[in-house]
DNA sequence: ACATGATTTGTACGCCGTACAAAGAACCGT
DNA sequence: ACGGTTCTTTGTACGGCGTACAAATCATGT
């Protein structure tokens, strides 16, 4: 509607849209989180690096724009239903980011330090707190929680990309499970007995598995706190 | 032991030790997470950028060393009562390790894709280990657990240093929250009506009371697991 | 005394983000 | 039709980055 409304400026037809522009940085990402430079991306795009300051006031813009888009490919209808229980709900949430994000690891790199305030992101928001209000959480403890789940998704990608570091693309999980089998099977017993007892779980430390048991614990948390409404329980 | 055993290697005396080039780092990454440069480094320390390169192979190991060196400040006194309530214990630790690791802001940002994989964090796995062993959760739980607890940790923190980003010296606590509460109400209500109903929660995300908020919701999960015996809840 | 081997330096390469001015293209009023 | 205006794109350049390489320096073992 103001699309449309408004004519066409002065100068020539801009070249690209700033669509193209995160679709070159997005692919460039796949290939190690700082391949997605301002001349990388303009090399594939096909114009001399200062050209994408035209679109973008700065490369930070760019890496704000790419998370928004990002966050955009979220599909809310995994958990929008609210006939399903409130955890399977949220659990469907956390699995969704997990698969739209870790789809590109890169990007997930430079969301540490972005900050994720864009509409998108508040919507995203949104919609938790409307989730968490749902399962019967007061509204502080609604906000509260949907940090507390923030923190929670967002650390395990942060520290699941951390894992593959740069490495290209994303190897198997089963594979990265068998990796980390082998680091932790290294480490001295002697020293460290009840770390090389569980090395078999903590292998397993980047997986949906263990990521799926972090959160149910959280989960659990939360719901006791439903249970018994926020006045008699002091912990808060 | 060892250190007096070997005699001095041939070439001249090494102007330096590791301590100080890390010393340097540390100081200069307290204005700022990118200050820290190999070339800003050897300029604090007084020597031309490359000589630091005789002290560790590359960046990436000066990085991995002050980690380690930052872990090592940790107090593992705080924790290691095991007469105390392991919830206290767990809340003690960390509490510790906001406490120490955020007193460096810029650094925090640097762990993020390091390894965290020596011996320091080794040990201190080791020591949360324990720590959910005498809670009486098993082998399996206690592993995951202590990853979950890692996550939180450290999601809280990289989040935390996000949210001032570059601003140094870290503001106060209290300040950041009447910024943040500026931030959240410039909302437009009528699209995130929650949101905008829990502003002032929202506003207080950054503080030690939420940080201890979500820990104990996570505590609380845990507790369930240790209650009723790991076979008896069928969510692992 | 001299060869040996580690340390430090000088210089250089190829990246990075981006500032600045000139050139080019599409629109406007005349 | 045309010159002026305004926007986009380009060329060039700066200061920074990590670090590779060879030369110089220096304390040691022989």
């Amino acid at each position: 509607m103001s699309e449309s409304g408004r004519r066409r400026p002065r100068g020539p037809r801009r070249a690209l849209t700033e669509n193209e522009i995160l679709d070159a940085a997005l692919s460039l990402l796949d290939q190690g989180p700082d391949a997605a430079s301002v001349r990388a991306i303009a090399a594939r795009v096909g114009v001399v690096p200062n050209a994408i300051y035209t679109y973008f006031p700065d490369k930070a813009a760019v890496v704000d724009a790419l998370v928004e888009r990002l966050l955009g490919e979220v599909d809310h209808d995994v958990f929008a239903d609210r006939a399903q229980p409130w955890r399977e709900r949220v659990e469907a949430l956390a699995l969704e980011l997990r698969a739209k994000l870790s789809a590109h690891p890169g990007a997930v790199s430079l969301m540490v330090g972005s900050r994720m305030d864009g509409p998108i992101a508040q919507a995203l928001t949104e919609r938790l707190l409307q989730l968490l209000a749902d399962a019967g959480l007061d509204a502080t403890d609604a906000a509260r929680a949907s940090y507390l789940l923030f923190v929670y998704i967002f650390g395990s990608l942060v520290l699941e990309v951390a894992d593959v570091q740069h490495k290209v693309p994303l190897p198997a999980e089963s594979e990265r499970i068998a990796t980390r089998q082998l680091a932790f099977s290294a480490r001295p017993p002697e020293h460290f007995p009840l770390s090389a007892a569980a090395a078999a779980t903590m292998a397993g430390y980047i997986s949906t598995e263990q990521y799926l048991w972090g959160l149910r614990r959280i989960l659990e948390g939360l719901a006791a706190r439903v249970a018994t409404g926020r006045k008699s329980v002091g912990s808060g």
